[in-house]
RNA sequence: GGGCCCGUGGCCUAGUAUGGAUAAGGCACCGUCCUUCUAAGUCGGUGAUCGUGGGUUCGAAUCCCACCGGGCCCGCCA
């Protein structure tokens, strides 16, 4: 849990001692700038057939000795509270100066599984999947940053029907080329142009998925061994993002090792039979668990994963496509209600990034991988800072471009909703400036610039806060909110956006804000509230892949 | 046919879970500001019946119903 100075949480408890027909939810932040805090007294009116000022006066009273309340006024049904800056500076400092982060929290020994990715290992990783790592990988970050301890976790797809017949193609067309990502790919699209040529194909396909699960060692080497060069060339690029998985789960081992045999054992009184096919239904719904020779199926493996998972972690979270809701339904289905496993299961869904030409497809060749567009941003972001800063010596300047262009790609996926479609066009991907991570960084590397140049003086983090350093004190300090709402609610979309907010408003305080030459009390709070920006930035914006820096 | 998701200025989005005050940004376009801490920035302007129609409510972008448009799913694929 978060560590902090809870105004919202102490005002919202004050006000229901006072009137206990009050709701959590009548005291909110205010969007419109009447206060910080507002209560909407619209039921307590009606209710209590009191006027607005008699409920105002009575909370004023009630509230006399509290010094984190400026002033209490009224306004139609409402009762506004504006909060007394120096107090919300000093919640933020104490943290920072204390432990180095606001907020701080309190260590949970809950343990959080977050697979993402898990994508299948039968070519490069493209933009729509890479949309997956990205939101995983945020939302390992936010719930590390909560408290929790968390695994990221890959599960490897190498029993399917699609990696096998890779491996079929790869056996029939590609035996001569070295085993490098691009010749599979190449031999994968092969064969799937070849089974679409003479159906017949998929024969030597099942045979090789038996041979497969029977444990035949030259296919299962050889597939192991397809298997992590491609896993290899995957993870070559998460890392490019900053992206680790700490653990990886072959689907074939799970078939080798017996879990999922355990699960059809555990089933065995919900199986049902057609022609030697096991399935469990469910609302007249048929949930196949294995063929009708007996190999297994995608659902009983990923079954026995979750099995897995539900023995090892407190609280396990997936990033799925959008296509996989109904599967995930079923598996929560049978490990909740069948197996009746208890453990925290939560599923975060995303929709696909088509091309402005249409949907991507591995097999059919129509894809825009991550690496391209990586280096795409790459060369945009060196121009840029070529231009920008001349005087810098090249290694400068490529670390400079690389850190922006994989912070803006990252940014540039992770800030939208993940069930909002997103149609991929190059110029967007590739902005620079605006609602980007460069604008972030910019702010960032400024109040850097500030602090180098203010050398030693002292920083003085209270004293009388100006109009034009308020906005910014107390829009730091929502942080905390944010930061829980994310967590809690699995949406690194909102760390992203309020990073924008608060970096709008820095901007604002810069310009106006004279830091340096302002006269020394003035310059030494002045001082600390930047310090306290950059340290909140640099915290938030790790949280959504974005990798500030001193100087840019 | 059934189920789920999305629809907010010309374009891209925030806000929707938990209804609340003049709907918040970006891109593009027009104009402004570098002898003040980094102009990847700032300020101002043009531009929105929040897909449509009903309903609930003191109050609806937000909740309910219907419809329209787009996406996804409904395999002994994954």
């Amino acid at each position: 849990m978060l560590l902090f100075e809870d105004y919202r949480k102490r005002l919202t408890e004050s006000l229901k001692s006072i009137y206990p027909d009050i709701k959590d939810n009548d005291v909110a932040p205010d969007k419109t700038g009447h206060a910080d805090l507002a209560l909407r007294a619209f039921s307590l009116l009606r209710k209590g057939d009191v006027k607005i000022e008699d409920v105002a006066s009575r909370i004023t009273v009630a509230l006399s000795g509290e010094d984190y309340i400026d002033s209490i006024t009224t306004s139609g049904g409402y009762v506004n509270f504006i909060l007394n800056t120096g107090k919300l500076m000093e919640a933020i400092s104490s943290e920072i100066y204390g432990t180095d982060r606001y907020p701080d929290v309190f260590q949970d020994p809950e343990r959080v599984s977050v697979e993402h990715t898990s994508t299948n290992p039968t070519g490069p990783i493209h933009i729509g999947r890479i949309r997956n790592s990205i939101i995983g990988d945020s939302i390992f970050r936010i719930l590390s940053r909560y408290g929790y301890r968390v695994t990221t976790q890959y599960f490897v797809n190498d029993s399917g029907r699609q990696v096998v017949s890779l491996y079929v193609g790869y056996r029939k067309f590609g035996q001569n080329d070295s085993l490098t990502t691009e010749n599979l790919l190449k031999a994968y699209q092969r064969m799937h142009r070849e089974v679409e040529a003479d159906p017949s194909l998929e024969k030597e396909v099942d045979e090789a998925i038996r041979q497969y699960e029977a444990g035949k060692p030259e296919v299962m080497d050889d597939i192991r061994k397809i298997c992590s060069v491609i896993l290899g060339s995957i993870n070559e690029t998460l890392e490019r993002l900053g992206i680790r998985i700490d653990d990886y789960t072959w689907e074939s081992d799970l078939i080798r090792n017996g879990d999922v045999d355990k699960i059809l054992e555990s089933l065995e009184d919900e199986l049902e039979d057609e022609g030697g096919a096991k399935y469990v239904s469910s609302g007249g719904r048929k949930m196949f668990l294995t063929r009708n020779d007996g190999t297994s199926l995608y659902f009983s493996r990923d079954i026995a994963y979750h099995q897995y998972k539900m023995d090892n972690f407190d609280w396990i979270i997936d990033i799925l496509g959008e296509n996989h809701k109904e599967h995930a339904g079923h598996i929560r289905y049978v490990i909740k209600d069948l197996l009746h496993r208890d453990g925290r299961l939560d599923f975060v869904f995303y929709s696909y990034v088509s091309l402005e030409s249409g949907k991507m497809t591995t097999r059919g060749g129509n894809i825009v991988t991550a690496d391209e567009l990586l280096d795409r941003a790459i060369e945009e972001s060196l121009k840029i800072v070529r231009t920008k800063r001349p005087e810098l010596p090249e290694s400068d300047l490529m670390r400079i471009a690389l850190a922006v262009a994989t912070s803006a790609v990252r940014f540039h996926i992770v800030k939208l909703n993940s069930n909002k479609q997103m149609v991929f066009k190059w110029a967007e991907a590739l902005s620079l400036e605006g609602d980007s991570a460069p604008f972030i960084m910019y702010s960032y590397a400024r109040a850097a610039s500030i602090l180098r140049k203010a050398g030693s003086t002292e920083i003085k983090t209270e004293g009388n806060f100006s109009h034009l350093e308020s906005p910014l004190v107390k829009k730091m300090y929502e942080y905390a909110y944010v930061l829980h709402d994310a967590a809690f609610g699995l949406k690194p979309e909102a760390i992203a956006n309020y990073l924008l907010e608060l970096t709008r408003t820095f901007n604002d305080f810069y310009t106006n804000c004279p830091v340096l030459n302002a006269d020394i009390n003035d310059r030494s709070r002045r001082l600390a509230i930047v310090k306290n920006f950059k340290n909140i930035v640099k915290d938030a914006a790790y949280l959504v892949g974005i990798n500030v820096l001193e100087e840019m």
